[in-house]
DNA sequence: GTTGACTCTCACATCCATGTGAAGGTCTAG
DNA sequence: CTAGACCTTCACATGGATGTGAGAGTCAAC
């Protein structure tokens, strides 16, 4: 499919399908008009990416981890050992980000429930 | 105290000291010599300001909420009623970030999990 | 006093995903 | 053949918290 499909598809902008692949994290084929192409697997890894994304994992860890991911199923299957390190600190960066995030909601809780009786 | 003790117990550089001065989430007094000057509250003031910065907050809509925050013990009470529809969404955009992050940290896990066998 | 640490203001830099727009090629339906 | 939608590359803008540095004033200790 052209780019604008997979645009449609996973509601990511031309613009920004295009910086994945200069980040490394899309390789569409090219037709000889110089469009390019991308495959039915594509849908997913963008989603991929964007969950990734949208965690704080900058695209050149994401780059990193995508060529370790295999489909299978719903699921995936890898095999880097050498980015355990990597992936260990970003999963605990994670972990951290929903423990700020939770103490920031209940902070936020405790003044809606004392403003609204 | 000064600004570089408020920065030394807070862990918050005196630079960002004073952006959130500018941006209105601190009212230090001035000495005569133009220096600031920060109560005992301020500490934890700060750190209010920094779990919610670190939850996405604009330091607007933080300016927004910190006045309708009265210490009690370590909790807090409020009352700006019509502050309730937005603290109501930035309540409801946290909950959504930490799913997204969960997703996030399930996929790496799931990564980890696969690669360390 | 003088030195050195601290403070002041102001202004410019950085990060990085994302937007926007210009100038021009490609494809498809009529 | 032509119009219009889609695509290409390239370059510049943006936002918002944060860093950095210059030039100058303040204060405490010796």
């Amino acid at each position: 499919m052209r780019i604008g499909e997979l645009a449609g598809r996973t509601g990511v902008s031309p613009r920004l399908l295009r910086y994945y692949e200069e980040q490394g994290l899309l390789r569409p084929r090219r037709r000889p008009s110089g469009y390019r192409e991308y495959g039915e697997g594509d849908v997913e890894r963008v989603r991929r990416i964007r969950v990734l994304l949208s965690a704080g994992l900058p695209t050149t860890t994401i780059a990193d981890v995508l060529p370790c991911t295999v489909d299978v199923g719903d699921g995936l299957a890898a095999a880097c050992p050498g980015l355990l390190p990597e992936l260990r600190r970003e999963r605990d960066r994670i972990s951290r980000s929903i423990t700020d995030l939770s103490t920031a909601r209940t902070m936020l809780d405790t003044i809606i429930g004392a403003t609204s009786h």
